[in-house]
DNA sequence: CCACCATGGATACGTCGTACACTCCAGATA
DNA sequence: TATCTGGAGTGTACGACGTATCCATGGTGG
């Protein structure tokens, strides 16, 4: 969408309206003192809307309905379901607790991502939705806390970045697979891993019996962690931070 | 959509519909000698379509088109939307050179990780569509080429499992940012790195003045590697496996 | 040679995002 | 106090989507 540019004859002055972005157009003075619609409710009923249902589940008229209010009503707040989602995103990460003291990197670090997790399990829609390095005020306080903790160890910049570029990206991988696999749990309403497996049996039986996975199938077999999924994060965690701590001499 | 088990009874022999899983269903002897769709033909036609316009772009009614053919004709093959979507994943995996010789596990799993991303970066919308642990057989045989390489390395199955999920979280969340970046690129017509600040400039300096953001302020003035992916994404990979090589002492 | 059934076509339904024009009332102005 | 004005929420409508359902057809096994 072109952003339609109006055909020269618009007058100069009053033509802020496609350039202003959301944030900043929230963080403008209350400009009314009386409405029954806020992006702060708006948030709140579409980020209660995807937890309970999903996030297919938001849709511009549901929301309205949850919010008492047209269908319409909400795009005078959000120019489209884009920024909606945006707008929900930031919300979620607002609700983080970055200012934790901390010993060292590391524990700054770890602490950082098993609180990422946290949000992401718990809002299980917000993996798929959140842009890594999307521009939201809350989202940007996350490198920030980050690169303010790094850069007192002497890193330079990029390598900083670097850095954080690595845990993040190990988190967000990490808890994607997570949450594809407990939404297929929830979906298909299996409440642990035996039954998760039980399910999944036949599927699975009929791959094995291809004979292409003799290394998997053994893998199915031995292990004996398959759902603790909390010791398989915080081990990869570990290996990522020791191996950053490794690679950087720090 | 619950999948709906057949009512426990599940007659043995004739009742294989609903159970009987997208690739099984494929892998049957070829069951017409003369059809002019196939699920390769129309793998090979939705890829295309989202290489070119993006998955959003992957419609029923416009695969239909590109295949010439009626919009309802590909329901023969696949049950649903989902269904096209994972045949198009599991298309590309497909894509994926597996049997390279490797020196040792540390080659084998770096050789993996980049061309994981490399087959992302082609087809980006990938990794929005790749749910990790998918269980197409081409999808599959990635744990079962790093299984069968860290196998030889004395590790039990939930090490191994731990190794192959932080190697493969990493590369996913690592180019999900990538691809973010990439695609906000292309939709704005933005080049280069040098083009995409610019176009970013109005939104970045009303967030930096905010004062909120100190630390990443100067990150973006001290930083020079900021438009080197590959650097980012190998050294984030270096970190990685030195971490996987020290935790494990392998 | 025929009957069958898988293949692909045609039609239709409900829902989605959202464009557009409207009503209405709170505050500023006089 | 009477009037004006602009922003908040409403109502209606459109085109595109996924897909359920029924139908015509033609190659193939008996």
């Amino acid at each position: 969408m072109p952003a339609q540019q109006a055909p020269a004859g618009d007058t100069p002055a009053d033509d802020d309206k496609p350039q202003v972005s959301l944030w900043e157009r929230l963080a403008r003075p209350a400009p009314a003192p009386r409405t029954t619609l806020t992006p702060q409710r708006i948030a709140e009923a579409a980020v209660a809307l995807a937890d309970a249902e999903g996030l297919d589940a938001v849709t511009m008229r549901r929301l309205a309905g949850a919010l008492g209010v047209a269908p319409m009503a909400a795009y005078r707040y959000v120019s489209g379901k884009d920024e909606l989602i945006e707008l929900m995103v930031d919300f979620v990460y607002g609700r983080l607790p970055l200012d934790e003291p901390a010993d060292d990197w590391r524990d700054a670090m770890r602490s950082l991502a098993v609180h990422l997790r946290a949000m992401h399990l718990a809002h299980p829609w917000s993996v798929r939705a959140a842009t890594p390095f999307a521009l939201g005020p809350n989202q940007l306080a996350v490198p920030e806390r980050a690169f303010a903790v790094l850069a007192e160890h002497g890193l330079d910049a990029d390598t900083t970045m670097a850095v954080f570029r690595t845990v993040t990206g190990y988190v967000h991988g990490s808890v994607a697979a997570e949450v594809t696999l407990e939404n297929l749990r929830r979906e298909r309403g299996w409440s642990d891993g035996d039954q998760t497996r039980a399910g999944l049996a036949p599927r699975m039986s009929w791959l094995m019996s291809t004979g292409r996975y003799p290394s998997y199938q053994r893998y199915l077999h031995e292990a004996t962690r398959k759902d603790d999924a909390d010791w398989q994060f915080g081990t990869g965690l570990d290996c990522v931070l020791d191996g950053i701590a490794a690679h950087f001499g720090i």
